[in-house]
DNA sequence: TCATTAACACGGG
DNA sequence: CCCGTGTTAATGA
């Protein structure tokens, strides 16, 4: 335990707030499409992303949106929400890949506040999720649908770590709440344009 | 104009 | 056969 958190967030956290994590923190590995986080569940452990990334969203009874992906380094900024307030979650997380993470109980999180770089690691972890749902809003807001889906598959190749994308047209249709004809349609669009290379069940992107 | 829904054909596994 | 894909036609916002 010790050394996997001294490897993997010695650059984040002093040798103080290293310890507190080693002492408490839980090693975790997921599998892709394993639920981590529910809605309207109660969050006792936060995750401390070592490997592969987490989808999370927002979701009522028709609609889910993404807001954001959370990597290595990374934690959730509606967790450090619900532990303070001891809230139901407001959100849903979804593997997105094979993911290593350490889960650190929130009662034990709110005494380190008092250590500088813990402090700056969350304050600069809203920093980066709040910067990442506005890249989400302005997408939805001021992006026609073929500039989102663009957007949507590079992403994807980043988190994913892979050019080669495997995913039904279904399934992307899905994720950005429209129907499969259009994703169809657009993705031949960026297939004309030199963009991507189709195949069943899978997705070149040529350009990210 | 552009999305959605339904419907169909084709092909691979 | 079932699923993913590509396309069309009708309808609606």
């Amino acid at each position: 335990m010790n050394t996997i958190v001294e490897e993997n967030f010695s650059h984040l956290f002093d040798r103080e707030v290293l310890k507190e994590i080693s002492e408490v923190g839980i090693y975790k590995k997921v599998l892709a499409g394993e639920t981590l986080i529910e809605v309207g569940s109660f969050i006792k452990y936060m995750p401390l992303l070592i490997s592969g990334a987490l989808k999370v969203f927002s979701e009522n009874e028709d609609h889910e949106q993404i807001l954001y992906f959370i990597e290595r380094g990374d934690t959730c900024a509606m967790t450090l929400n619900c532990c303070i307030g001891n809230t139901k979650s407001e959100i849903k997380a979804v593997a997105e890949v094979e993911s290593e993470m350490i889960l650190v109980p929130v009662d034990k999180m709110e005494g380190w506040l008092s250590h500088k770089s813990w402090r700056k690691f969350v304050f600069e972890s809203y920093n980066n999720r709040l910067f990442e749902m506005l890249e989400a809003i302005d997408s939805l807001a001021f992006l026609k649908l073929d500039e989102r889906l663009l957007k949507y598959l590079q992403d994807k190749v980043l988190v994913n770590k892979s050019e080669v994308l495997t995913t039904s047209h279904l399934e992307i249709a899905l994720e950005l709440n429209t129907s499969r004809v259009v994703i169809s349609r657009l993705l031949k669009k960026l297939e004309l344009e030199n963009k991507i290379i189709l195949n069943r069940g899978k997705i070149e992107v040529l350009i990210y």
